[in-house]
RNA sequence: GGGCGGUUAGCUCAGCGGUAGAGCGACGGUUUUACACGCCGUUGGUCGGGGGUUCGAUCCCCUCACCGCCCA
């Protein structure tokens, strides 16, 4: 006997180990020999990461398409992983450190402390995993895979040193995004612009030669300053042409700096002129280098002022000496006396270098200030970019680092899509892509980190770059190298074979960007550079499921890799996915993006925990409508656990009534109306689930199941199978019996993919009352095709709860209570619907409260009447029924009816519509007004026996 | 500034050429062979505004307004 409610808690961990003891989940589990191939690569979670409610959704609607195809009985691979997440792991690791009061990273070095991440890696690196496993995502566990594992790290090597030998891997001088916190490059996409407050300040720079006049840019960040090398005006900009070719003196430095002309000014921003510091903006290092102004770092690794031993800095300066200014006196003051624009190198240095760059800004102002350089200062909001992780504002750097030839490798990326060899659904974030990959920038993936794949490149002595698989590979190629140049002879290549590389070869201590090892997911995962079965078998994957923001950091670059490497045997590029399912944002129930420091976060553990993992994964599945984000409320997780619930009810009471499965039922051979017309509905709801998880219209599916199983099972199906039971049609009650128990089968396998532990666990119950074993888990059971639709079991069925209905709500508004039985007549019924009637008699009486039916050729007095097809269903409601107001309510209807009429009268006398509708359309609405016609007619028969 | 999306019942959302549906809520009723996490019934909408295409527009096009996101 089943348990009274449903325990998700109790019954969850164990059907998790169920699965896991059948090796449900293995790669290709309970498919037959050749069976289509079905693969997902999981988009690997964080390892510092906790599972949120974004990943619930992204595993939950990945986990309803493999339970799907699983059960379809394609070879399904569901490849599950996490990422080393550079930045983010030696940052936890680092604290963990510091509250531990260890010695800092620097002080144990590169070897000791990669120790400590892989031990807390293994201590607890394995956290969103456990938390995926909850809410019972069916992945091949035995195959999870790490980033920095050795099959992964070997993929890592062998595609930097072909992508370099091919060219499109090389080392360049750039401005990078710079994350002075972790002193590290980072990628534009780690990079966010906040709106931030302040200010534009204006500074007056004299121009040389030209006693009193002065050309006044305007900036954000007048500490860059000491660096500038240019001021750029517009080359149309009149107000400015004389100056051009002129120079200005840079203040408090006495920099000689060109006045240049170029597009980049605009005439409409600021004063028009604007201030170039090559080293320290994007669009100034543009300028610089139409220009080939010099480009000066005045900034260091920590984004402090560095002007000590700064020689690009101290490069022809002091110019100007003889220039000074003070701000004018206020009025009835003593006059200001001037002081000199140009400080001397020791001052500045003494004033600036080490200093912060708030510090910075603030003092360079005031000695501009000091000088009457300052014209003014005028509030500004604007976009300052901060790092995602580290939350301070990024630089932009100077630095050597490794690049990526993005645009090279966009190209094939871009055409795959484009030829709809990978598809993008929706179809609009194509746009999306297609406007990244159309723009996109070369690829900075070196970071100065230490966790991380290490770059595979040496240096010799001179600084010659040697990049290959080993350290034992390099060294041959820098003798090879070296020999050639005549730079070593052969005793001295000789002991370099013998000594090694060490003390002559100098490794890069830099490692690359975690997406770099992610683009390679869809193949590394499954054992490339090897030829493996797996990868013959499973690539390219069916689909990636993920969310918009990913969009660029991994379908573009897994796209551009995986075209890259993955190779048909025609030599052609193969995608890695063929399609791409972008799914929404979670958001709170306001609509709000849930945020730590909002406090709006819904953890999804918790929800699980209080209504089962079943009812989030249908929650989330049921509103991952496409285009349109979820807003997440609480109570929506609890109308799907009492669905839950529901079914579980449903599922006692088919026990309760001894609907045990029989062995070889064919459910196509029943008799029974009512068999025949649940039959009919499975097979209905089988068919709209499929097509809707085919379409990726998860919302659909679930809508459908849900119909299905409360609104036709539950309420119909169980309520009119009630009386059957208690009936003495023996034979009836037995295929009712047997028809009920399959039909609950049906609902376990199509509800499995979205609600897998409550199917589960009701799967193995179901079986055991009936003192049945299953041949295998639910998780392994064929998906159930359609079977035949009967129209005349519909037909009757719906006639029934037309019928039902109707009376229940005449009841209610004639006030009847619901305890009271009153007789029906049915009049005017023809043979179908006295044999309809007796069929059902007494599902009639029962849920409709009926006390008899009896048939009559007039309608009693005084009744409530209900015209149902070309009979009216009398209710005699002597001295119960208001007449008058039963008067109103047919009067009403009437009124519905020749409005109906009306409508469609206009539309057949219209002779366009005549012409030019589709004939299906006018059969319809003939059909429709000669039904609402004789509806009419029998209304107003109905009407005029109560006058 | 460029791009994408949204605006439908009190709330959250479906529908997307033949004048509207669900869930939740609200209201009323209800211990009937499962289920009060239930059952029965009721209420509730000029489908953001304007214009156009069409025999016909919530649905297609244009435009305006407001909201949100991405990119610069």
């Amino acid at each position: 006997m089943l348990e009274k409610t449903y325990e998700a808690a109790a019954v969850e961990p164990r059907i998790s180990a169920d699965w896991d003891e059948a090796g449900a989940f293995r790669a290709g589990a309970g498919a037959a020999p050749g069976a289509a191939p079905y693969a997902i690569v999981i988009p690997p979670p964080n390892v510092t990461g906790s599972l949120h409610m974004g990943h619930a959704l992204n595993n939950t609607l990945q986990d309803v398409l493999v339970r799907f195809e699983r059960m379809r009985g394609k070879s399904v691979l569901w490849q599950p992983g996490t990422d080393h997440a550079g930045i983010a792991t030696q940052m936890v690791v680092e604290r963990q450190m510091m509250q531990r009061q260890e010695p800092g990273r620097r002080d144990i070095g590169r070897a000791a402390f990669l120790e400590k991440v892989w031990a807390w890696k293994a201590e607890s690196g394995g956290t969103i995993v456990n938390q995926l496993k909850r809410l019972g995502a069916s992945c091949d566990w035995s195959r999870e895979r790490f980033t920095m594992d050795e099959g992964l790290s070997r993929a890592v090597l062998k595609v930097f040193v072909d992508l370099h030998r091919a060219g499109l891997i090389y080392r360049d001088k750039r401005l990078v995004n710079w994350d002075p916190h972790f002193e590290t490059a980072i990628s534009d996409l780690e990079v966010l612009q906040v709106e931030v407050k302040g200010s534009y300040w204006y500074f007056k720079y004299p121009v040389e030669g030209v006693p009193g006049r002065f050309v006044t840019v305007a900036t954000t960040r007048p500490e860059t300053m000491l660096g500038d090398t240019a001021v750029a005006v517009h080359p149309d900009d009149e107000r400015y042409a004389d100056l051009i070719g002129k120079f200005a003196i840079l203040p408090l430095v006495g920099r000689r700096i060109p006045i240049v002309a170029d597009d980049y000014s605009d005439p409409a921003k600021g004063t028009g002129a604007v201030k170039i510091t090559p080293a320290h903006d994007f669009n100034d290092f543009e300028v610089g280098k139409r220009h080939s102004l010099p480009m000066i770092n005045i900034l260091d690794r920590k984004a402090q002022i560095t002007l000590v031993a700064n020689e690009a800095f101290a490069a022809d300066i002091g110019h100007g000496a003889e220039l000074a200014g003070a701000p004018e006196a206020a009025e009835g003051e003593e006059p200001i006396a001037p002081v000199s624009y140009v400080l001397p190198l020791a001052e500045l240095e003494t004033a600036l270098d080490g200093q912060d760059r708030v510090f910075a800004r603030k003092l360079v102002v005031e000695l501009m200030q000091r000088r009457g350089l300052l014209a003014k200062i005028e509030p500004n909001t604007h976009a300052v970019p901060h790092g995602d992780r580290s939350g301070v504002v990024i630089e932009p750097f100077l630095t050597d680092q490794w690049y990526v030839n993005a645009y090279e490798l966009a190209q094939p990326a871009l055409a795959a899509v484009r030829e709809g060899r990978t598809n993008f659904v929706p179809k609009n974030w194509e746009n999306t892509y297609y406007q990244w990959m159309e723009n996109i920038q070369p690829w900075c993936v070196s970071r100065q980190l230490w966790w991380g794949h290490q770059i595979p490149a040496w240096y010799g002595p001179d600084g010659e770059v040697f990049v290959a698989l080993s350290e034992s590979d390099a060294l041959d190629a820098a003798i090879h190298h070296y020999l050639t140049r005549g730079d070593i002879d052969a005793v001295r290549a000789a002991a370099l074979r013998t000594d090694g590389a060490a003390g002559f070869l100098t490794r890069d201590e830099d490692v690359l960007d975690t997406w770099f090892s992610s683009a390679l997911w869809p193949f590394s995962t499954l054992g490339w550079p090897d030829s493996t079965a797996e990868l013959t078998r499973y690539y390219p994957t069916s689909v990636l499921v993920t969310g918009f923001d990913i969009i660029f950091f991994w379908v573009a670059r897994m796209m551009m890799m995986g075209l890259h490497f993955m190779k048909d045997e025609a030599g052609d590029p193969v995608v890695p996915f063929k399609d791409v399912y972008i799914h929404a944002l979670v958001r709170d129930e306001k609509g709000q993006k849930m945020s730590k420091s909002k406090g709006n976060v819904i953890d999804p553990l918790e929800l699980v925990d209080e209504f089962g993992a079943d009812a989030l994964r249908f929650t989330l599945a049921a509103m991952a409508a496409q285009g349109r984000d979820i807003k997440l409320a609480k109570a929506r997780v609890a109308g799907y656990r009492n669905f839950a619930t529901k079914l579980w009810n449903a599922a006692r009471f088919a026990e309760m009534n001894d609907c045990t499965l029989v062995p070889g039922f064919d459910p196509t051979t029943v008799t029974g109306m009512l068999n025949r017309w649940i039959t009919t509905e499975l097979s209905r709801a089988v068919v709209g689930v499929t097509q809707a998880l085919e379409a990726y219209r998860f919302d659909a599916a679930a809508a459908a199941a849900y119909r299905f199983v409360w609104n036709s099972f539950c309420d119909w199906y169980l309520e009119l199978a009630k009386p059957i039971f208690m009936g003495d049609d023996e034979a009836l009650k037995a295929e009712t019996r047997a028809t009920c128990a399959a039909t609950l089968d049906g609902i376990l396998t199509l509800l499995h993919p979205f609600m897998p532990f409550i199917t589960e666990e009701l799967w193995a119950k179901t079986a055991e009352t009936a003192g049945l074993t299953r041949d295998r888990l639910l998780v392994l059971t064929p998906w159930p095709s359609a079977g035949a639709t009967e129209n005349d079991a519909a037909a009757e069925i719906d006639w029934l709860v037309g019928l039902i209905t109707e009376i229940r709500s005449v009841r209610s508004e004639m006030n009847v209570p619901a305890a009271a039985q009153i007789p029906l007549v049915l009049v005017g019924a023809n043979a179908v619907t006295r044999a309809r009637a007796a069929t059902h008699e007494s599902a009639i009486l029962r849920l409709a409260r009926l006390s008899e039916i009896g048939f009559a050729d007039a309608a009693p007095g005084a009744s409530a009447q209900i015209v149902i097809g070309e009979a009216t269903a009398c209710l005699p409601l002597e001295g119960v029924v208001d007449v008058a107001a039963e008067r109103v309510r047919l009067k009403k209807e009437v009124e519905r009816l020749i409005q109906e009429i009306g409508r469609i009268d206009k539309m057949f006398a219209n002779p366009q519509f005549m012409a030019k509708a589709k004939e299906e359309v006018i059969e319809e609405n003939r059909d429709k007004r000669e039904e609402y016609v004789a509806r009419r007619a029998k209304v107003e028969e109905a009407l005029a026996r109560l006058a």
